[in-house]
DNA sequence: CGATTTTGACCGGCGC
DNA sequence: GCGCCGGTCAAAATCG
């Protein structure tokens, strides 16, 4: 698995170094942007959708098959066009996600005056096969640029999670995974395990409650079962496990960097052993409405944004109602019931894929993915409704994205986080193309280091 | 009623 | 061996 990695890696190398020659040094010399400046420009209460985000996967030493790859995420879509530019991206698949992106580095350089057409230009696979850094200088592997203009390439080490202080760089760190298992399994905890940390933008503290997290969507159904504070952290933890099937090990973790409240740091672990949820499966129990305990623990601190506030309880459980919810491929479709019933046809036929099946689509996703390769959950009938529903968006000022004028709806705000992640990515789509080079730097070095430890 | 979140307790890994 | 720390459990509360 890893030498075909590398083997694909390297196919794309040298039209990387050309593009990176291509490129100069302007990437560099062009970050003028700071992230406060980001910050600025952006929503306060939302600066996700992220511009960048970064994913490590940390190889498992006995699975590396990827561990991921049996589970086809949804949100890995190979119709790359039609991708909604909002929300967060699980990656299932680390070839899908190198070959994706690296793919779409090379076309969105060969065709740079073409928006880049979807999140993935913006999101990083971090040297997903190579094996752990032996050294911090091995582990610094990802680079991201702002959104709004280039940053230099920002290192990052082992300990990133905690030290990162650039809002815009996407963390990785490669620390053992401590895999928690029930106790009466007996088996050990903390072991190593195959991982992935994911680092995302996070709506900024100050407007958010500390103990937890707007976490976008991933089309996973998470259920919340603990929250602990981390030591040296300000930030709690937050622990969610999979509630779209009962026997699903997946989990995952949420918190912020503990230097940069506006990075979300999300780890997963363990894999799905089920196909991805529909919608109505990840909407299974959860039609509880964005909690409005407020006696509790949220509190309307702003009273001209008392149903934010109040949404903000959101926070706590994102990876359940509101993941779907704020899922711009789902939510695009929740409103009509008409794709609900497609994503139940998609969900038959997900599970109809047997294993064979399934690396048959992965050798053809990987070949090029060939529009007829729907992954599951959203085809070009789901693109159509996203962005009709981005049509239907347009009704809505856009610069209510930019105000804190969030409507106390629910489906409205969410709509509106996605319409912005879609303005987000349209006004920084120039950016993106060099960005998107810088971060294949930073891939093809890791690359390489792996090689050479190989 | 069934699903979720909350939260303190419990447990085990790990470092000293 | 001990204590710290992180991850999970599970009862209670909450919600639609």
């Amino acid at each position: 698995m890893c030498s075909r990695l590398l083997q694909k890696m390297e196919n794309y190398q040298g039209d990387l170094a050309d593009i990176l020659r291509a490129s100069g040094g302007r990437s560099i010399a062009s970050s003028n942007i700071s992230s406060a400046e980001v910050s600025v420009s952006a929503p306060r209460d939302w600066q996700f959708p992220s511009n960048q985000v970064g994913i490590y996967e940390e190889p498992s030493l006995d699975e590396f098959g990827d561990p991921f790859t049996n589970m086809r995420d949804p949100l890995l879509l190979p119709d790359m066009d039609h991708m909604p530019a909002s929300g967060f991206y699980d990656a299932s698949s680390t070839d899908h996600i190198i070959t994706l992106l690296t793919q779409r580095i090379l076309d969105d350089h060969e065709l740079s005056r073409r928006p880049p057409n979807n999140i993935f230009t913006r999101m990083l696979q971090i040297s997903p096969n190579a094996k752990p850094p032996s050294s911090p200088r091995e582990s610094q592997l990802l680079v991201a640029a702002s959104p709004r203009g280039l940053k230099p390439p920002t290192l990052v080490t082992n300990d990133m999670i905690n030290t990162s202080n650039n809002s815009k760089v996407s963390v990785i760190e490669n620390a053992p995974v401590q895999i928690s298992s029930p106790r009466n399994t007996g088996i050990k905890r903390r072991k190593s395990q195959a991982k992935k940390v994911v680092c995302i933008p996070a709506p900024a503290p100050a407007n958010s409650r500390p103990s937890g997290e707007i976490v976008p969507s991933d089309l996973w159904a998470w259920r919340k079962y603990g929250q602990k504070p981390i030591k040296g952290s300000p930030y709690p933890r937050g622990y969610y496990r999979c509630s779209s099937s009962k026997g699903c090990s997946a989990r995952k973790q949420v918190e912020r960097s503990r230097t940069d409240p506006n990075m979300l740091v999300i780890t997963y672990t363990s894999e799905h052993n089920h196909p991805w949820p529909t919608q109505r499966n990840a909407l299974a129990g959860s039609t509880r409405s964005q909690p409005t305990k407020s006696g509790s623990t949220s509190k309307a601190t702003n009273s001209s944004h008392a149903q934010k506030a109040t949404n903000l309880k959101e926070e706590e459980k994102p990876e359940t109602q509101t993941d779907n919810a704020s899922s711009p491929i789902v939510t695009g479709s929740s409103s009509t019931g008409q794709v609900v019933k497609e994503e139940t046809e998609m969900e038959m036929e997900v599970e109809g894929l047997d294993k064979k099946k399934e690396m048959d689509n992965l050798d053809q996703f990987n070949e090029g993915f060939p529009q007829s390769y729907k992954p599951g959950l959203p085809d070009s009938n789901h693109s159509e409704d996203f962005f009709a529903d981005l049509s239907e968006l347009e009704a809505d000022p856009l610069n209510l994205l930019f105000t804190q004028g969030y409507s106390g709806d629910e489906e409205r705000e969410n709509k509106n986080l996605e319409l912005f992640s879609f303005y987000d990515w349209t006004t920084n789509n120039s950016s993106m193309t060099t960005t998107t080079i810088m971060t294949t730097t930073t891939i093809t070095s890791s690359l390489e280091e792996a090689k050479k430890g190989s």
